[in-house]
DNA sequence: CGCTTGATTCGC
DNA sequence: CGAATCAAGCGA
């Protein structure tokens, strides 16, 4: 299975990539051990004129210098001291464009995912939220900027189809310091239904594929 | 410098 | 509901 290609993530919209990111696979390769997830949640963060966005108004420090960076980079951050969060940079160099992965639902490698959660797979947190799926997929800020088309940290199209009707938008979360770009439907998510299809979907799969 | 606040999670 | 835990970001 090849990587998303460079010119996927070199577009200009990010909302639209946002949404294309749904049902497509994160898979990592540390230490020879290969875990992956579906991507379930995403938020758009659309550059200098985003208020909820880190390069709002041109800001640029060490954190976000990934987002200044090419699309197909990651750009990975400390959050509240603790948790890692990993975002896919989009658009060209010197246009901060960025989407939040905040959530995937575990695919391959879900033994190893279990042994960094210190928790069962079914557990309704495992995967679900920014923080937690870094967790799982062991995402680190050792993968800050490095391209995803690497064999450690890549995207890849799984061929899960998802429907236009099956993604829900709304606003984003935890971004109340934005003022009124707090309310932009920037945020991306499968309806319930679908989820409850892909794992249905899931179950009857080999994981080894 | 020192103080405040996060693109959060988990346990009580 | 509050602790964990640290680097931006900002004002002095």
């Amino acid at each position: 299975m090849t990587p998303l290609p460079i010119s996927f993530y070199l577009r200009d919209d990010v909302l639209l990539i946002a949404k294309e990111l749904i049902g497509k696979v994160i898979e990592t390769n540390i230490n020879g051990q290969r875990t992956s997830g579906i991507i379930i949640e995403t938020e758009a963060y659309a550059g200098i004129d985003d208020k909820a966005s880190h390069a709002y108004g041109g800001r640029r420090t060490k954190r976000n210098e990934a987002m200044f960076g090419t699309g197909g980079n990651a750009y990975v951050y400390l959050c509240y001291g603790l948790h890692h969060l990993f975002n896919v940079v989009t658009n060209k160099n010197d246009v901060p464009h960025a989407v939040l992965i905040r959530g995937v639902l575990p695919f391959q490698g879900i033994a190893t995912m279990e042994n960094r959660r210190r928790l069962k797979a079914t557990h309704p947190r495992f995967s679900t939220g920014p923080g937690t799926l870094t967790q799982a997929l062991g995402i680190g800020m050792q993968h800050n900027m490095i391209g995803l088309q690497c064999n450690e940290l890549t995207i890849r199209d799984g061929n899960f189809i998802i429907a236009e009707d099956e993604i829900k938008t709304t606003p984003r979360i935890g971004v109340d310091y934005a003022g009124e770009d707090a309310l932009l439907p920037y945020r991306f998510l499968l309806h319930g239904s679908s989820l409850d299809r892909l794992r249905g979907a899931l179950s009857g799969l080999d994981e080894n594929r």
